[in-house]
DNA sequence: CGACCCAATATGTCTATACATATTAAAATC
DNA sequence: GATTTTAATATGTATAGACATATTGGGTCG
């Protein structure tokens, strides 16, 4: 175990146990690093790990003090389709629905201000049974190369992510009852629900694309372990 | 802008613009800091940042290499329940529903593996209104102070954050068809969706609590917004 | 030819020092 | 007394050099 490490361990320690409590100001950096007996640059490793981890905060002059939680506020990663299926041992495969320049029913257009569309609506099957509806809106101005792209072996997600960078993700995941869409598409008699995931990505402040992903509710859930250091 | 950062900037434009594209190993940091005209520890800071962002991997001998990203895999952060309310402008309310000693419908205890367990049932609400159904099992064994507080006007989320440090969390979100439970206190018709949040927490490899969480999916998302440094 | 050992290498960590900068608290001014 | 200036301070950034260590790609030996 490196110094840091250990060092951070220790600092957890003192938080966990309240020697360090809530809204407590910790020594100066110099003050620690004369305390555990290393460089200052050893101490900033190990509170910069904690910073990151949201347990501490700190200001210049201010100093660094314990974060008062009151609640725990994990992250967690959203699964991409293909992976997801390949990770659960499934074949992947994809299918196109339609393709077409008008903004369709459960995706609001008002996002891209008049800028010319793509639609595009596709599945993703796992071992050739509907996982996953995409519902996909395209800013033409933005990624113009879209609109000579047919679609009918690549998915959009998959081809926007090798073309056009992105600096901005705007994420919602909900439960839904499943629109009539979702039904055909997924297999699903009325009054079952859908886990769905919409996305809005940016470049530079310019709408890019706008999707929404519906999964079957009984197959699909998101997942994620986050360790906390000690 | 500090030359670490105008340093990730540029390396950020060159993975975009694919001048150095997914899976291109990138010079060692010495060559890059003498390309840039500045320490190898600030080379040092830009790629970590990089790495952090999950855009390169870094291994010992082999080398920094960038990562073959075929889909955005974003991180979100799960809101607190009070802290949720009242950004919305509500008013927070919490209500016991009951306390006992078995393990109720929605959650499965052989997590705990036989020992000792607390179930508490409540809600939160908005405004007076229901808003989550929190659904908990609490390790005796780990948390025995648990088995002598009543709950009735601090909810165990709140309680146990106070209290019991935890170093690792499990988080599921799914959604669900409305159990009976959820109808009854969240105000519910048959057939309608709701937005489920499980976790599970532990300190040092022992179950500490599980806890299902339930939303009218009619009222709650979770978003998230990401920036990618550009 | 396969199994094992060894050296080369790029990243990882640590030290010590200097300077930058946000922020606060005290001092000076109106 | 209220506002502005100024100085003190703790964190933030950068440098340069030394050593640690995982991993890889050979080279050696059975």
């Amino acid at each position: 175990m490196h110094p840091y490490e250990s060092i951070r361990t220790e600092m957890l320690r003192r938080i966990n146990d309240q020697s360090w409590p809530a809204g407590f100001t910790l020594p100066r950096e110099e003050d620690l690093a004369e305390e555990f007996g290393v460089a200052r640059g050893t101490i900033r490793r190990a509170l910069s790990s904690l910073s990151e981890a949201g347990l501490i905060e700190r200001k210049r002059r201010a100093g660094t003090r314990v974060v008062d939680r009151r609640g725990h506020s994990s992250t967690l990663t959203i699964p991409i389709v293909r992976h997801e299926i390949e990770a659960r041992g499934g074949r992947y495969g994809y299918q196109l629905i339609c393709v077409d320049e008008t903004a369709a029913a459960p995706l609001d257009a008002t996002l891209f201000e008049g800028a010319p569309l793509r639609h595009v609506r596709c599945l993703h099957l796992s071992d050739g049974k509907p996982f996953q509806l995409e519902d996909r809106l395209i800013n033409l101005d933005a990624v113009p190369e879209a609109a000579e792209e047919s679609f009918e072996t690549i998915s959009p997600n998959e081809w926007l992510v090798q073309r056009a960078p992105y600096s901005f993700i705007r994420t919602a995941l909900r439960a839904e009852l499943a629109h009539q869409i979702d039904r055909d598409h997924l297999g699903l008699a009325a009054g079952e629900p859908v886990f769905v995931i919409e996305r809005q990505t940016r470049f530079r402040d310019a709408p890019l694309t706008m999707v929404r992903l519906s999964n079957r509710a009984d197959e699909f859930e998101i997942v994620t372990e986050s360790g906390n250091l000690v």
